[in-house]
DNA sequence: GCGGATCAC
DNA sequence: TATGGTGATCCGC
């Protein structure tokens, strides 16, 4: 770093706003951060982002001092288990599939522009003084761009015209773009509303064009229905061909042809905070404790990766430095949880808390009953003034979703919190009835193996394009589900938490109330399931594994002690052999039924459950096996499916084959 | 099951 | 004056 800190203090304040976005190569990234600091120094938020950025210190701090006591024994060990996992991920590699991604341009300020061409050529934001969603490429050169503060932004550009945001226009413009990428590809995956990655590996066959040519096709004909711009990148898989798409950005294109050594080429030199799942916290310990800055490094380091991170972390970074990613195409994806929340200036008037807690629970209830969902997890997010996130949660018996039902249990919530000075309240309602579960990401494309799954007539009208600013999405859900995986152990791997100074200043700026969580914990909730946690494990595990093609993908991975590692993983994985078979029964199920993959994990694992426990307790009564068996229907819903369906799954599973091949042939 | 945290758009 | 909203996920408790 150039300058000590007292001279130049704004360079210790990181943000996400310097990061290189497209538009911004020719910013004077120093000038930027300078206003932004000068803009900010002081603010609450300010305050908030330096106590978030000593904690992350105090983390790389620990990691060093592990990193420095490595022993020359203890790098020759994690290297071979390295190099062996890299071999391994090596061979699942899967260069068959050619994936595109889509990205348009400056989305809503693009829109804009089309339903007001007096913006052309200037300079302008979509989003309020608070905040900004998007900029066009004229505000970029000012060093404008998405996330940041229109107060701020105004600073830097002072002629910058704001335009507030309209999501029926973007939805609309979306949908327009949509309908092209079916033509295409009809199980694309919609990112949002502006991205979308299209499988165009049989279009390239089937008319024996190369991507490149398809690519300009589907750019050509964006145009031609919306009037606007997008750029779009072709590789091997989905995270190299989200990394191409904004190479050539904007109105261009990039081409990574299925091969590996153009691959290794590709990412030999590519920053790691290109890659989707590397956000500013992971760049910054990876570069400071590791001094990892290309993907490449990530192999370079892969011992000291080893030795630092956890297995299902070790491998997302092992293969981003390989280049690897996902090809399957997921054909279904379930909500998961249904929240919303509100920004208002900063009160602890109690009942002007409750009215707010009141109209949150009324539109939640809303929401809930427009798709069909009821949920038995309510979650109260509170950001108190000093801009600290609290998360208050209850689970109940029975599943609710009315808004007086909702607005009884997030009372109990906040009352425990009293007094409090708050800036932000959220509800959130989790853990669905399986009965009414939700929707699809994109109700057009619907197939036979979502019908099926989702009840078929009982599932609700969703239209999901309908519900603003956040597509639901398969992919984004699953490239998050990599980095939660990897970020979070980055957390949990700090053995030194709690320890310091640190920890208690953080502490100290809480304001806990003992008695009162505990009673809120205990009222509703006298069913605490532990074998639920082991559930989702389960679960994670597996979906993590089909990150990475999962080609008889080797899951044992002794990092310390053997066998300690291995009793845990080992019950934990299910094995898809040839990424087909079942290894414990042998039932078919490809990649692309992600659904019904877990849905057949959960059935193993209730299996052994039962096993487990009748061999613990071998007089237990069928009444008692019946009981363990409903209580992991309550934790997790979609064992009960899996139940009903266990008699008949080979009849269903050809079913499901069958009509999936003469879907795709249509 | 809960809470804190990261990340993407 | 002023730093968003929705959703997903993981780990350590």
């Amino acid at each position: 770093m150039e300058g000590s800190e007292e001279d130049h203090p704004w360079q210790s304040y990181n943000t996400v706003y310097t990061t290189a976005k497209a538009g911004m190569e020719g910013v004077d990234k120093d000038k930027v951060q300078r206003v932004v600091y000068e803009m900010s120094k002081g603010s609450k938020y300010f305050q908030n982002e330096e106590r978030k950025e000593a904690f992350i210190k105090h983390k790389i701090d620990n990691m060093r001092l592990q990193f420095a006591n490595l022993t020359q024994a203890d790098l020759s060990h994690y290297q071979k288990v390295a190099d062996r996992r890299i071999l391994e991920l090596e061979a699942s590699r899967d260069l068959s599939r050619i994936w595109l991604h889509v990205d348009m341009d400056a989305f809503y300020a693009a829109v804009e522009t089309l339903s007001n061409p007096t913006l052309k050529g200037k300079p302008m934001a979509v989003g309020s003084m608070s905040m900004i969603s998007t900029a066009n490429y004229e505000a970029r050169k000012f060093g404008v761009r998405s996330a940041m503060p229109g107060f701020i932004a105004r600073k830097l550009c002072p002629e910058l015209i704001f335009v507030p945001v309209d999501f029926n226009k973007y939805n609309h413009y979306s949908d327009l773009t949509r309908k092209v990428f079916q033509r295409y590809d009809p199980n694309f995956i919609a990112g949002s509303l502006d991205e979308a990655y299209l499988d165009i590996t049989e279009v390239c066959r089937e008319r024996n064009v190369k991507s490149e040519e398809i690519a300009q096709e589907i750019r050509a004909s964006v145009y031609e229905e919306t009037g606007l711009t997008c750029s779009a990148g072709v590789a091997p898989n989905r995270l190299l061909a989200k990394v191409c798409s904004d190479i050539n950005k904007p109105n261009g294109q990039y081409v990574l042809p299925n091969d590996r050594l153009a691959v290794m080429t590709f990412i030999s030199s590519l920053p790691i905070r290109k890659i989707g799942g590397i956000g500013k916290v992971t760049e910054q310990i990876l570069k400071e404790v590791f001094g990892i800055n290309t993907c490449e490094q990530m192999l370079d380091k892969s011992s000291y990766l080893c030795a630092l991170f956890s297995q299902s972390t070790a491998d997302f970074f092992y293969s981003v430095g390989l280049g690897l990613g996902k090809t399957d195409s997921p054909q279904v994806r379930f909500r998961k949880s249904i929240s919303n929340e509100r920004t208002f200036s900063v009160t602890e008037d109690e009942v002007l808390l409750h009215k707010k807690l009141a109209e949150l629970a009324e539109m939640l209830s809303t929401d809930m009953q427009k798709e069909g969902l009821q949920g038995r997890t309510l979650t109260l997010k509170l950001k108190t003034a000093s801009f600290e996130v609290r998360n208050r949660a209850v689970t109940l018996q029975n599943y609710i979703n009315s808004s007086e039902d909702i607005l009884k249990h997030a009372s109990k919530l906040l009352k425990a919190e009293l007094p409090v000075s708050v800036r932000l309240m959220g509800l959130r309602v989790s853990q669905f009835n399986g009965e009414k579960f939700g929707a699809t990401p994109d109700p057009r494309q619907k197939t036979i193996t979502n019908f099926i799954t989702s009840g078929g007539a009982n599932r609700k009208n969703s239209s999901f394009s309908d519900v603003a600013d956040h597509d639901f999405v398969s992919d984004t859900e699953t490239d998050v589900s990599i980095d939660g995986r990897h970020t979070d152990q980055l957390d949990g791997r700090d053995p030194f938490d709690g320890n310091h100074s640190l920890d208690v200043n953080y502490q100290s700026c809480t304001l806990w109330k003992n008695d009162g969580a505990e009673k809120v914990q205990t009222s509703d909730n006298d069913d605490p399931s532990s074998t639920h946690s082991g559930f989702t494990e389960v679960l994670g595990s597996t979906s993590f594994q089909g990150q990475f093609e999962g080609k008889n993908v080797n899951n044992e991975f002794n990092l310390l002690e053997d066998d300690k590692l291995n009793s845990s993983c080992q019950e934990s994985i299910m094995l898809w052999l040839d990424d087909y078979k079942c290894s414990l029964c042998g039932t078919e199920l490809p990649p692309s039924f992600v659904e019904e993959r877990l849905e057949h994990s959960d059935f193993h694992f209730a299996e052994k459950l039962q096993k487990e426990e009748s061999s613990i307790h071998p007089a237990s009564t069928p009444i008692q096996r019946i009981r363990s068996t409903e209580s992991i229907d309550k934790a997790n819903p979609r064992s009960k499916s899996c139940r009903i369906r266990r008699a008949g799954i080979r009849p269903l599973i050809s079913f499901l084959l069958e009509s999936n091949q003469s879907l795709k042939l249509l």
